[in-house]
Parts: C-alpha cells; structure tokens; sequence
DNA sequence: AGGAGATATAGACTACATCTATGGCGATCA
DNA sequence: TGATCGCCATAGATGTAGTCTATATCTCCT
C-alpha cells in the first residue's frame, strides 16, 4: 500500500535518461535492480509507466503524469541536501548569540569579526539583554547561545568558563591625588561612587565585597550602560566601578586612572551559556571553538 | 553518500508530529526504527535534525531547514500518489483518439457520450484525419487508438476488427424510377455516381470492386465528406456511394432509398488500431473495453 | 516516590533489495 | 540475410540492511 520513496528515486532517474540501464549507472546499481524497482512502482499503481523499447524505455500518458511531480519532489530534495551541505561546512545558517551589549562590544567583537571572515555565509544575531533576559531567550529557542557573567545556577544550563574579567575602579583628573595610592574601602567609600545599575552581574559582585567585610557601599550615580560608566568617572563625577578590559584605552592614554584597593576585588568570570542536552547548530559550536 | 529517499518519509513524519513514537505509528512501524532512521540522516548530514525531549522531539535549526525542503517534496509525492489513484480509477486522464470525421459522427458518438458519462474525469481529445494520417498519428504518440476502416497491414498496430459497415448506393427523389429495382454495374454507371474524394477506403473499396468485374467507376463528383455526399444525393445530383449505417436516418424517412446491385458489396470492416507492444492508458483499454 | 511515556541502545532475525546468469527482442550493419 | 550489439525481463541465489524485541534511561506528572 504505502510505496518506498526510494522507488521515486530510480523512477526519476529511469525517466530522466531514458534508459533503465542508465539509471543504474547513474544510481550505482545493476540494470535488473532498477527494472524491478520500476515493476514495483507499476504494480502499485496498477498502471503501467513506460513503454519498453529496444533502445530504452519511454514514459507513458499516465508516467508522464507521475514524472511531472516526481521531478519537482526530486529538484526539491536536491536543493535539501545542497543546503544541509552548505550548512555542515558553515557556507550558510545562522548563529544567534544573547549577551549584553558591553560584553558584545568589549570582548566578542573581535570574535565575531574573524567568524564573519572565516564563513560569511553564515548570518549574525546579536539580542541584547539582562542575564535573565538572556536566560530566557535561550530557554525560548530564540538564541543558540548567550554570554553572560557567572556565576549561573540554571539546572538546565550548560555554562563553560570562558574567560576571566577583572572589575576595578577608576576616576578620572579631578581625583588626581588617589593615583598610586592604595584605598582601604572606608576611604574609597568617602568618594563619590558611580555604579551600573542594579540588576547587573558586577553590582552584585561589589555589594556583596563590601558587605563582606562589613560595609555597605550605595553608589551616588547608578547607570544603566559601560560607556555612561566611563563617560562619568572621566569627567570627574566620581569614582566607577567598571571592568578594567572595556577601559583599557582609557588608562592608557591617561584620561582615567585606576584606584587601588587594599583587599583583592575577585575576578569575575564569564560564562558561555547553552542549552543542556540540546544540540548545537554547526555554527554555535564553531563559534565556541573559536573563543576558546 | 547518496541518501535513502525512504529516510525522508521518516523524517517528514517525525518532524510533523513532533513524536517518533507517533511518526512510528503512522509508518507502521516500531519506535527504535523510527529513531534509528533519524540518526542515519543526522549521520549523514553530519548534523543533528532533532533536540530530543521528555515528552517528544523537536526541528533544530538545520533540521527546520531541512524540514522546509522535505515538506514541500513529501506533498507532491502525496499529490502525485493521489493522480495516480484518479488516473488508475479514471477520475481523470485523458483519452485521445484518431479517426474519421464521419466515423466519430455516426459510429463513435454514441460511446464517446457514454464513456463520458461514466467517466466524466477523463478529457477526450478527438482528432480527424485520414487513415495514413491517423496512423501516424499513433506512431508519433499524439493519440492513443485510432479509429479506421480495415484492411490495415502495418507490423507495428495492433488491429482489432470491431464491427462492419456495409456500402451501398443511394439516391434521392429524382431518381424515383431507380427505387426497388436491382441494377447491374453497367445500368449504375449510366448515371451521375457522386464519390468521396480519393484517398478515403471507401473509394478504394469501390473502386476495386468494379474493377473486379472489369468496369471503370468515374464520379461525375467528388467530395470531401459524408455530409455533402448524402446532402448531394437527396439533391439528385446523382447516386451517392455512402456507408448505410451513416444514412440509417434519411433511408427511415424517405429522402434517400437504397440503389440496388445484382452484386455483393463486400461489407467493410472497422479496425480499433493500437500501438503494438505500447501500453495502454487506462483510459484507452476502458474504452476498447466499452465499445466492444 | 512511583508510574507513564518519551527516546536510546543492543542484539537477533528475516525480509527484501540486490546481484549474477540467462534469455528474448529489435535495431543496425556488413 | 545473418550476425552482433544493446536493451529490458526473468529466475534464482545471496547477503545486507531495515526491522523487531527487550531493556535501559530520562523527564514529567501525579
């Protein structure tokens, strides 16, 4: 009742050629194989689809029929399995990365930049968002992976370390006097304090470091991005807290400077984030080789 | 290499459902045979298709892509499966016959009508030609039976005599005094004798017959079909040479009676004429089928 | 905690696709 | 006209590959 789709196959090729001989060739069979594929075909449909030649075979009215959907089925599946090629070897798909927008352009720029060189075929999603956010986009299927701060407790995450990030604080010309010294965190608190805003990953980080050692740190200036971070310590409003990567430029030609502590402010980490017991696409898991 | 088409109805079934349980039920087949196919196209893909879940599985990216390709293909099979159904029960086809005009009027007509009436899926294509014509016709595969007069000697056809026509000479009110009488040859060649034109069977046939008993038959007319050679005849331009099955319905009222010959006319024989060792389309063996 | 239902895996089995060998038929060419 | 070549059909042997049973594992839900 239900007909082998692998029968269409030699019946393409049987109708293509012309020849039932050629089509084992081109199918790498033998001629009687094909000739009993194409009987199977015929019994099933209780009609008959060629008309046997002796230089090959001919479709008939109703063969003719069949051939007209089988070749656009066939067509199809040939554009199928291009595009699964393409997409093994990463000359087309799409990679779709969550994370927030200072970490995009901070750290994994230069990584998309030599991915998009590696396989311009492939597309780029950047979704910016909160960790949460980013945590739910990737449980929704919308982003194949998101890099965000550790640490993540999701059971149904698979987070690697990827990568270590050292927050520091830093003021700009008008705090001249603190450059070289060293800061207990009681003096440091009696400076204006510009933090990002509180559902950040490193504003967590820093209450809970004062709070450690019995302090409690309330910034004067909340922001809600890296760059107002470092716009404001350079004009002097206070003293920020940022990640000593995403203003490495800044300290080194000098519009800000870092403002040592006596304790060690612990590094935090950076995790890729993915799916559990979900497969990566080609180009996820390409990707994170890549940064690793 | 070279994917197993089959594999694809499984995946096409997998995907649909979301379940390879249920696509195993919908195939017929047992749930490792099903997860067993799927893991031989992600093999082969290099790719996997599917994120398994508790309750089911679901596309991935590249098998979404897959997906897209395969949907498509898997409906033309289905659409195609379905023409073959209505093509095998004559719900539709198409049925494409030669022969004479004169034939289709007055022999063909009524089983075409009936053949429609109980197949009114299936389109009928009528063409009119002469017998060499219709011939060739069949050979270059323009139609699917022809509809001649007999004798025909061409190793190629197969012909199956279907029923007789019988030849007579007709005329109308002006050769009143010809009624009920029987003529020689000789006495009929005294009059105007209207023919068809030349290259028909019937004037073959005529031909030879006087030429059998050693008369030469010259038609004061000729023309091209029946219509005018009865339309003439009940003019009384002369004594028509028409097939009487053809004027069955001018004999019945009058306008024409039959010209009697002290000789046999030897009855003519109808051939259906079909491609030999070329399979017919359904359409075309119901139709032998019918008129027999 | 236990049951229901999902997929994965291992191993046995057998059906069926494929092969080899052969025969017939028609076209082509000498 | 006879010989040869190439095509497809058929029969029977063979072996693989698809399928099954049995079982394990996991998640969700009660």
């Amino acid at each position: 009742m239900a007909i082998n789709h692998e029968l269409y196959k030699v019946f393409y090729w049987a109708a293509k050629t012309g020849s039932l001989s050629q089509a084992a060739k081109a199918l790498f069979l033998t001629q009687p194989s094909v000739s009993h594929a194409i009987k199977q075909l015929e019994q099933s449909f209780g009609v008959a689809l060629f008309t046997r030649t002796s230089q090959g075979v001919e479709l008939t009215q109703e063969g003719s029929v069949l051939y007209s959907y089988i070749e656009q089925s066939h067509i199809l599946i040939a554009l199928a399995e291009e595009k699964m090629a393409a997409l093994k070897n990463l000359e087309s798909g799409e990679l779709r990365i969550g994370g927030s927008d200072s970490l995009f352009k901070h750290y994994l720029l230069p990584h998309l930049e030599q991915f998009h060189e590696q396989h311009p075929g492939v597309k780029l999603h950047l979704n910016h968002g909160t960790t949460p956010e980013v945590i739910t986009f990737l449980k929704e299927g919308r982003i194949d992976l998101g890099v965000v701060r550790m640490p993540i407790v999701e059971p149904q995450l698979e987070v690697k370390e990827s990568f270590q990030l050292q927050d520091c604080f830093v003021a700009g010309a008008r705090y001249a006097e603190l450059r070289g010294k060293t800061l207990s965190l009681q003096e440091l608190l009696r400076h204006s304090i510009i933090l990002f805003s509180r559902n950040s990953r490193a504003r967590m980080a820093i209450t809970e470091l004062f709070q450690h050692y019995g302090y409690s740190i309330k910034p004067e200036i909340e922001v809600g991005s890296v760059d107002l971070l470092i716009e404001f310590a350079r004009r002097g409003l206070g003293i920020s807290y940022v990640t000593r990567e995403f203003v490495s430029k800044e300290l080194e030609e000098g519009s800000l400077f870092e403002v040592r502590l006596d304790v060690p402010i612990p590094p935090s980490h950076v995790g890729i984030m993915t799916m559990r017991n979900m497969p990566l696409s080609r180009a996820a898991s390409a990707f994170i080789e890549l940064i690793r």
